[in-house]
RNA sequence: GCGCCGGUGGCUCAGUGGAUAGAGCAUCGGACUUCGGAUCCGACGGUCGGGGGUUCGAAUCCCUCCCGGCGCGCCA
């Protein structure tokens, strides 16, 4: 039985226990996972602020309640100590045998769908690794909340009509050829080739993870266009050019075609007709889209659907926004100050933003054009189901089937091809459903970006209030965390290994941390570091067999090793600290890292294989229960069993608080204790069958544990050797 | 200026008002002819940024000051 089901009932005991005894209703009735186990297994302070009200002893308060109190079944011993601290003892037997049992908590489902977005990189360049902390929080509260059996909704966003998209093609179109050329790493040829061969390195589908792909070259050109911008304000002008093509939204060309056009524009010296430039920026935006999803398919993060700026342009979500907003009285239109012609939203009502020196936010630009968080609203509200149009229908996308997508084990990598999971993107024809499939309309949303979009987010949820839907506003949730940044050695390294420098000034230099910037090209590539990761994990398997060669598994194994690194990495860090990256420190495979917690694990299997191999026993089996007798369960073994079943408490927190960090220092609690264990407590040596069968059932607990806390929630791979 | 976040051993970080502030790294010293040493045991190391307050009890709550970071665009 899992701890906090018998933690209910007692706290119920207790709190009935008070009333009976004081006639006084207690606040609330907490019992506390007591500090350390010669302490108890649970412990109630109720006593002490009691003692304020009742203006008794909270030692003889605790005494009397201890007198009257009905516990379940579970409680064993009741002690009072210290101050006037009621310790609980639980029945050992009975909770590992319910543990092995696999029974349930008696919790109702939530039925209530919620939806979650993470991700979102700009698909102008290569992921970085602060997009992974991003990809990586958000996966694991999706892992956390299917486990805590919530209906859940993963949604990436695709912002693929912005600046940057178009920044990319201004590179691509304007900068000179033999710069593209360096940027792809072949001779220099016309342009309309360079284009060709960029495009070459998008797959198509969903590739493979590999190194060089359209989203490095991507990488390498983009800030070569930002500095020119900053050398040359007339280079500007082109920017203006191409945003105006991609918006003007004629369409309905084939790659191929605009490639044609593309090519005779460039052979004759005139002006890209724009309906080339458009279909150019929407191959730019999907190529590193794709790019992006194989990256995260590398450690195991998969989609249910891509919603895509341009279908919520297209397809007029703002449009409807601002009709709901204009009829609510929530936006005005100022005729006069600084914000003249623009339609703002005031939020001078709203506590959090009275003390601004301007609480009006522009929504609409006096030039007509929506702002960033104008369209988030609009996309808010359809998250909700709350964009419904005058006739009462909601207003939707258009939805394709986009790929699928399996995944052989809960953290192994995301193939896409025949898999029994869709993936669906965002159309702009509202009559393309897809069978089965509803998207939105959750009653709860979280979006998943940075600390520093908290000011933008705030608006939106406070825009979705004054719509009318208080409730959908509380439960808009900004997951907020810092970013990652660079230590002054890790940018060294990545100068060092690229021959490049990027021009900092000694007082960056100084600073504890260098903010990444795709803008500047100053980062550490996603797949780059995967890619070291896994070359660093391939030497340490090879060091440490000492001799006789690579395992033929030994890519397996590193892959495994490699993500189990780095998805430990981003989740054991509290959300609100910024991330300092330092190659030393994520390459280390010992101490509190995921490789540790992957050896517990891969050990406690490796304790099965032998017992089989040497006494022909397995796993310890539900039907062996009787086999324990009534075997005492000493301290050391019962101190793991009991983390074992605190797993729902320390879920529920994890998600309560957003802070995942609680479960990572739960599972390396937990393989600490094993470790330990596995020293002291030996299993195939051990000659007495009862001790034997005792410490067979907890390390197959702790086996089975493992791969629910490990590949279920924190999504790391347990290889079967390392 | 206003707002948010951080300041905990040499370093990197945990720590839901509760009992003796915990890990990892680093340093030093140890451990198995037993299931794999990516392990384990021990030692060293802390005025929890400073000061005041609330409380039976404060790293945790309140006030104030100091230091560091971020946000407050008709940018995206």
């Amino acid at each position: 039985m899992p701890l906090n089901d018998i933690r209910n009932r007692a706290a119920a005991a207790l709190a009935a226990a008070v009333e009976a005894e004081f006639d006084h209703a207690p606040d609330e009735v907490v019992l506390e996972v007591a500090p350390r186990r010669d302490l108890g297994d649970l412990a109630w302070p109720g006593a002490l602020p009691l003692a304020k009200v009742l203006k008794r002893a909270p030692r003889q308060i605790a005494e009397a309640v201890a007198a009257r109190v009905e516990w379940p079944a579970e409680i064993v011993r009741v002690e009072i100590a210290g101050p006037g601290f009621l310790n609980l003892w639980l029945d050992r037997n009975m909770v590992l045998s319910g543990l092995l049992l696999n029974e349930r908590s008696h919790d109702e489902d939530n039925a209530e769908k919620t939806v979650v977005e993470h991700t979102n990189i700009n698909p102008n360049k290569a992921a970085h690794i602060g997009h992974l902390r991003n990809a990586v929080l958000g996966d694991v509260l999706v892992r956390c909340l299917r486990h805590l059996e919530n209906e859940v909704e993963t949604q990436n966003y695709i912002d693929d009509t912005g600046v940057q998209v178009a920044d990319v093609v201004v590179g691509l179109l304007y900068l000179p050829e033999a710069v593209i050329a360096e940027c792809l790493g072949v001779e220099t040829v016309r342009r309309d080739e360079l284009i060709d061969r960029a495009l070459a390195l998008d797959p198509g589908g969903v590739p493979a993870a590999s190194t060089s792909d359209f989203d490095d070259f991507c990488w390498a050109l983009y800030p070569l266009v930002t500095a020119r911008y900053a050398e040359d304000e007339a280079f500007k002008a082109h920017r203006a050019e191409i945003l105006h093509a991609v918006e003007s939204g004629e369409g309905g060309l084939e790659l191929d075609q605009a490639l044609q056009l593309l090519r005779g524009a460039v052979i004759a010296g005139e002006a890209v007709p724009p309906r080339a430039i458009e279909r150019l920026a929407e191959a730019v935006a999907d190529a590193n889209m794709r790019c992006h999803l194989a990256t995260m398919a590398r450690l195991g993060v998969g989609y249910d659907v891509l919603p895509h700026e341009s279908d919520i342009l297209h397809l007029g979500f703002w449009q409807r926004a601002f009709e709901l907003l204009e009829a609510s009285g929530a936006i005005r239109l100022e005729s006069e100050g600084k914000n003249a012609g623009c339609w703002v939203m005031s939020l001078a009502d709203s506590p959090e933003f009275a003390d601004m020196d301007d609480p009006d936010k522009i929504l609409l630009r006096s030039n007509g054009t929506v702002t960033y968080t104008g369209k988030d609203i609009a996309y808010q509200l359809w998250k909700f189901g709350l964009l419904i149009d005058s006739d009462g229908s909601r207003h939707d996308f258009g939805y394709r089937q986009y790929a699928d997508w399996s995944q052989e084990a809960a953290a192994a990598p995301v193939s896409y091809g025949d898999g029994a999971h869709r993936l669906a993107s965002t159309s702009s024809d509202p009559s393309e459903r897809l069978e089965g499939s509803t998207f939105g309309a959750a009653s709860r949303v979280y979006n998943v970006i940075d600390v520093r979009q908290s000011y933008p987010q705030k608006v939106v949820k406070e825009a979705v209030r004054v719509l009318g839907h208080p409730q959908a506003a509380d439960a808009s949730i900004h997951f907020a965390y810092e970013m990652v940044a660079l230590t002054p050695a890790a940018v060294r390294v990545i100068e060092e290994r690229s021959g490049t420098s990027f021009g900092l000034s000694d007082e960056e230099l100084d600073k504890a941390y260098i903010e990444m910037s795709g803008r500047r090209g100053i980062g550490v590539r996603a797949d780059e570091f995967l890619d070291v990761l896994v070359d660093a994990a391939e030497d340490a398997i090879v060091d440490r067999l000492q001799g006789g060669g690579a395992p033929v598994d030994v890519a397996d194994r590193a892959s495994a090793i490699a993500v189990g690194a780095l998805r430990y990495l981003m989740a054991r860090q509290s959300r609100n600290r910024v991330l300092a990256f330092d190659f030393d420190e994520a390459l280390a495979f010992e101490g509190d890292t995921g490789p540790y917690l992957q050896y517990s694990a891969v050990r406690a299997s490796k304790i099965f294989s032998k017992l089989m191999e040497r006494r022909g026993e397995g796993r310890f089996g539900g039907d062996e229960l009787d086999k324990l007798g009534d075997i005492e369960i000493p301290d050391d073994l019962w101190g793991l069993v009991f983390e074992c079943a605190r797993r729902r408490d320390v879920v529920e927190q994890s998600v309560a608080n957003l802070e995942f960090s609680l479960l990572a220092q739960h599972v390396h609690n937990l393989a600490q204790i094993f470790h330990r264990l596995y020293h002291s407590n030996p299993v195939v040596p051990e000659k007495d069958a009862t001790l034997r069968a005792l410490r067979r059932a907890v390390f197959t607990l702790f086996d089975d544990e493992m791969h629910v806390l490990l590949e279920e929630l924190l999504g790391i791979p347990i290889p079967e050797e390392m």
